[in-house]
Order: C-alpha cells, then sequence, then structure tokens
RNA sequence: UGGCGGGUAGUUCAAUUGGCAGAACGCCUGACUUUGGAUCAGGAAGUUGCAGGUUCGAUUCCUGCCCCGCCAGCCA
C-alpha cells in the first residue's frame, strides 16, 4: 500500500515517469508498476533519501502499482535493527504507508541457491586469493584484467570449495565467489565480480545461520527479481553496475530461474541523487558528525536527517512539496538550501499558529495604566486559517518589547519606537515613548511610555497612522523560555568540493545559538510537542518534543528590514 | 588515461514526432498592511558549453572538440 505524495500538487513528469508510462502503454508488465525503496539499515534516513522516497512511492501511486520498502541488508557489520525501526519511522513520517517491510537477508537462500547454479552453468568461481592481489589482476581503465590462477577450476572443484564456504570451513577473506563474465570488458564492474564473501559476523535478522554474504550487485537484482519489481530506480552512480543488473538477471532467466518470464525481468533506471549547499548528506560523514559528538545525534535539529529535520520543525508536507518540485533528472545539480527553505516557509506559514514573544527583552513602563489592571484581549491564532480560532493575551502596565525594535537615535528608516515616536502594540493600543532610564553603565534599562485609550483594538478614532505594529508580553504574566537558532551546519555552501579540504573544516561553530531569558505569552506553556508556531515577527519555532520550553527556530521570516539596514552598512 | 552519464537565466528544473526558449527560488522595484517580516504586482536576467554540418527553421538531428560527474571495495 502506497499513499500519493501531494494529491493535491501536480506533479511534473521525468524522464522515469515517461519509461512507467510507456511500459504501460506496451503492456511490458501487463500494466503492473511495482517500485521499491531499499535502504541499508546502517544509519537513518536523510533528506537526500526523501528524494528517493517521494520518487518511488510517487511513481506507485501514480500509475496504480505498489511500492515496498526494502532492507538491503547484505553486509552484517555494519547494519543494526534499531535503523530498520528507524527507517520504518521516518518513511511513516514522511507520509508514506510501506506496508510490510522486506528484507534481501529473506532471500539468502535462494541467492545462494541461485549462486550454486551459476557455478553448475561454469558462471561463476571460488577465487583463493587475497583482495589485494584481485584487485591487482582487475587492471585499470586502460588496462584490461588479467584472469585469476582459478578461473579455470572444475565446476565439482568450485561446488564443493563454495559449499564448504557455506559450512565455515574457512576464515574471513580467504576465498570468494566471483562470477565468470569477462576480464577485459572495458567496464570494471564486468571483470568477473565478486559476489560472495566469507563473513563470520552475526547478523541483525539472520543470527549466525550465514557466514557467506552475499554483494550489492548479486543481491540487488535478485530481490528485485523475487518481489515482482518492475522499475528499479537508483542513483547515478550505479549506472555502471547496470549491464552487471542485466547480466545476472539475463542468465537466470535463461536458467529458467526467474519467478516471472524473462521479458518481465525488472530494469534498473538511474537519476541523480539530492544535494544541499551548506551541509553534506552522505551516511559516513553523517555518521562521523554524530560519533565524534559534533552534534547531539542523528535527531539533532542541525542534521540532515529526517529526524533533525522533523525536530527543527520542517513539516513533511514542505519535504514532499520540495521534492515535487525539483523534479528528477541525471544532471548532478545542489540545490540551494533556501529553496528548500522558501517550501518550509509555505506550508508553515498555512499551518502554523502565532503567537508572541519576546527573545531580547527591554522593560517598558506604560506611566498611565493603572497598576495593577489587567486586560484580556483577543488574539488571532492564524489569519491564513480562520478555523484556528483566537486566544486571549494579557495586557498591563509593565511589558516586555524586543530590544531591536527601540532605537535611541534612529537610523534612517527605522519605523519602530524611539524618543517622541508613536508605534501600535499588536492587539493592544498605540503608545508613545516619552523618557529613557539609563543604568549606571549609561545602557538603556528600561522605556517610560505613555498609552492612548482611544485607540484600543489598534485604531485611532483621529485617523491617525502609525507605521509600525510591534510584538510584547505582558510582564508579570511572561513565561521564560528558550529558544535555539540556527544557521548553516557548513560555513561553505560546497563543503564538500573544497580541493583538499576536510569538509569539517567548515563545520559551523555557530551552527546552533541558544537564547536564553526569552519571555513568552502565557499561551505557549501549553504548547504540544513537535507544534508548529510562529513568533510574530521573529519566525517560525518548533516546540521540542522532550525539553519544555525549548523551541527550535525552523526557519526566519524573510526580513526586508535586515535587507535594508544591511545596504546601509 | 578507457568506458558511461551529463552541460538550457545567478541557481535548480521545463520546453509535448525540429516551430516565437518558460517556471520556481534568489535578486531588484513597487503596492498593501494591526506581523517592516504575511500577501500581491512588476522588472532585470540567455550567443541553450564551443565549432562546424543537415534544414525554410536546431535546445532538439549529425560530426568534432571543451568542461563536469561516476566507475579500477571481499561497501551499498
Amino acid at each position: 500500500m502506497s499513499i500519493p505524495a501531494e494529491p493535491s500538487t501536480p506533479v511534473a513528469s521525468d524522464f522515469i515517469r515517461e519509461q512507467v508510462q510507456r511500459d504501460q502503454q506496451l503492456g511490458t508488465y501487463g500494466g503492473r508498476v511495482q517500485t521499491r525503496f531499499p535502504p541499508e539499515p546502517n544509519g537513518y534516513l536523510h533528506i537526500g533519501h526523501a528524494k528517493s522516497i517521494c520518487l518511488n512511492f510517487g511513481v506507485a501511486a501514480e500509475f496504480g502499482g505498489i511500492c515496498r520498502l526494502r532492507m538491503d541488508d547484505t553486509n552484517p557489520e555494519t547494519e543494526d535493527e534499531d535503523f530498520v525501526t528507524g527507517i520504518e519511522q521516518d518513511v511513516r513520517w514522511l507520509g508514506f504507508e510501506p506496508g510490510e517491510t522486506l528484507y534481501a537477508s529473506d532471500y539468502f537462500e535462494t541467492i545462494y541457491r541461485w549462486a550454486e547454479r551459476l557455478i553448475t552453468e561454469g558462471l561463476a568461481y571460488v577465487d583463493d586469493q587475497d583482495a589485494e592481489t584481485i584487485s591487482a589482476q582487475r587492471g585499470g581503465f586502460t588496462e584490461p584484467g588479467t584472469d585469476s590462477p582459478y578461473r579455470t577450476r572444475t565446476v565439482e572443484e568450485n561446488l564443493d570449495l563454495f559449499r564448504r564456504m557455506r559450512a565455515g570451513e574457512y576464515p574471513d577473506g580467504t576465498r570468494v565467489l566471483r562470477a565468470k563474465i569477462d576480464m577485459t570488458d572495458p567496464n570494471p564492474q564486468l571483470r568477473d565480480p565478486v559476489i560472495y564473501r566469507i563473513r563470520h559476523a552475526h547478523h541483525h535478522r539472520t543470527g549466525d545461520r550465514w557466514c557467506v554474504y552475499p554483494n550489492y550487485d548479486w543481491a540487488h537484482g535478485q530481490s528485485d527479481a523475487i518481489e515482482g519489481t518492475t522499475h528499479s530506480v537508483c542513483t547515478l552512480e550505479f549506472d555502471s553496475h547496470r549491464p552487471l543488473y542485466d547480466w545476472f538477471l539475463e542468465r537466470l532467466g535463461e536458467l529458467g530461474e526467474l519467478p516471472r518470464p524473462l521479458a518481465e525481468r525488472p530494469r534498473q533506471y538511474e537519476f541523480a541523487r539530492l544535494q544541499l549547499t551548506h551541509t553534506v548528506l552522505s551516511k559516513r560523514k553523517l555518521l562521523h558528525l554524530v560519533t565524534n559528538g559534533l552534534v547531539d545525534g542523528w535527531d539533532d535539529p542541525r542534521m540532515p536527517t529526517l529526524r533533525g529535520l522533523r525536530r527543527l520543525g520542517y513539516p513533511a508536507a514542505a519535504l514532499r512539496a520540495f521534492c515535487a518540485h525539483i523534479g528528477v533528472a541525471k544532471v548532478n545539480s545542489i540545490h540551494e538550501i533556501e529553496l528548500l527553505e522558501s517550501f518550509v516557509r509555505d506550508e508553515l506559514n498555512r499551518i502554523s499558529e502565532r503567537r508572541m514573544v519576546v527573545l531580547n527583552p527591554i522593560k517598558v513602563v506604560i506611566e498611565n495604566y493603572p497598576e495593577g489592571q489587567v486586560e484580556w484581549l483577543e488574539a488571532v491564532n492564524n489569519p491564513e486559517d480562520p478555523a484556528a480560532g483566537t486566544r486571549q493575551v494579557p495586557f498591563s502596565r509593565e511589558l516586555w518589547l524586543e530590544a531591536e525594535d527601540f532605537m535611541e537615535v534612529p537610523a534612517p528608516k527605522f519605523y519602530r519606537l524611539s524618543p517622541g515616536k508613536e508605534v501600535r502594540l499588536r492587539y493592544a493600543y498605540f503608545i508613545k515613548c516619552e523618557s529613557v532610564v539609563k543604568d549606571a553603565s549609561g545602557a538603556v534599562a528600561e522605556l517610560r511610555c505613555t498609552y492612548d485609550p482611544a485607540t484600543f483594538g489598534g485604531q485611532a478614532p483621529d485617523g491617525r497612522k502609525v507605521k509600525t505594529t510591534l510584538h510584547w508580553v505582558s510582564a508579570a504574566h511572561a513565561v521564560q523560555g528558550e529558544a535555539r537558532h540556527y544557521n548553516r551546519l557548513f560555513t561553505e555552501a560546497h563543503p564538500d568540493a573544497q580541493e583538499g579540504r576536510d569538509p569539517l573544516e567548515f563545520l559551523n561553530p555557530e551552527a546552533r545559538v541558544i537564547v536564553t531569558g526569552a519571555r513568552f505569552e502565557p499561551s505557549l506553556a501549553e504548547a504540544q510537542p513537535f507544534q508548529h508556531i510562529q513568533f510574530e515577527r521573529l519566525g517560525y519555532y518548533c516546540a521540542d518534543p522532550e525539553l519544555a520550553g525549548v523551541f527550535h527556530r525552523t526557519v526566519g521570516l524573510r526580513d526586508d528590514w535586515a535587507k535594508i539596514r544591511k545596504r546601509q552598512g
């Protein structure tokens, strides 16, 4: 079972979808469409995988087919059950229903039997050489490979040796099974690739039943065929493996081993993986960040993992919309992270309730407002969604205002508060700054203001206008909290592409900035884990699922004033 | 170096049997506003990698060259 990515957003076509359409019209698979998402459970999913998930599940849904989640768990030394569970969660969070998870390891027996068949047919042999020797014999891009001295072993000897490999008679690395193809093929992938290696390792699902494990090339296409996959979609770097993928399935098909007619065998198609600026998207490098404590874990909001992005506050719908927008092609491309953010803003603008929070507070006393008086004002939860309703916000004589919203000597085009100037407080009144109280060091400590009772609700009966509306929090009612702000994980747009430099050199020490002492309006005390909230005039934030009173800034609002200020220098 | 895959506004993608090169983000300008930040409108932006060829007409077809990516794990 799978559900459409975004029924409302039209999905642009691409070369994969065109192929699927063509196959449906031609009746290649009797109209059947089946894809799969095949992660290796050796880490958590990142946004690059989201592109693949949206593609595979999306294509299946659009063409009335199915998409299966399959663990490519053929390398026991790096894989773990926790990652399986995490991957399942992440796929569901992204909005797709994978159904029962499939495992390549469930096919080990079948694949092993097929390997014996290859041997019987003279299409595979056991090689006793070590990895280094085999590698040296493989040749180079311009030099053909040379045959292994073991290439001409008899079928009987090969079969006996392979069965003993399985029986555990040999230590790791002493023998491998190789496909017998062509050591002179211009494509090194075809130069008798290793398809089984000996690993006396505990597998997270098959336990200690096996000590020989198939390699990717001798497991992936086979798993696809067993499951009935029609379109096996993978990334560009597997392009040179496609002849191998085809070779194996054609041989098995000719031998009558495949569950379906050879004409209906799966076909591999390659697309460009997703790359983003200012981050890294390789499991190896992400694992490094986690294991070396450079981030707090796989779900650290600085991480481009799905769990990290979720905690940061990225809605799954925004990820899906982004993936639909960037399309699928064979060009290697690095997307600007700003593009992703614009999709996040789009979605968050629709769904987030608004609240008032003062991050860097400065005290304001409304001199003519009665001491002890409190007015509960009605505030709109989401102007984009009337159904979100309203809430009550307390107003009183002493307030917190954003320090950045006041300038004693206003810069040009600064329309906020300054001595003698009048502004509107959102949902409340106009206030005017009468005087400034300074501390011993001369810093502004407090603003003395007056309010105009006639401007209740924010309108002046005499028709006078104010240029700006400020957010505020009643000091007596404020809840203290923490905001965590995030900047680019890497200062360099392309940390991976700096000649001779380690990407870690560009790790941004200010990727996370913790802002303490923020004052929240009281309703935020009831924020739910993962709740998306727009702090008015500041940005979109997300309530941490574990840490009470901690909000992650998902993304800031577009800030024209910041641009003006930048231009002013 | 051999093989394979690519090259279209700053960026990422489109362009339906060869028919006026479009969109989004970004950028600039403006409008509006009880979020200066929401929202809306407009604008700039291209020798379609280069050079030839076929054609009335080429991003599209052909040839050569240039540039980028991937491939020489018992990882996936």
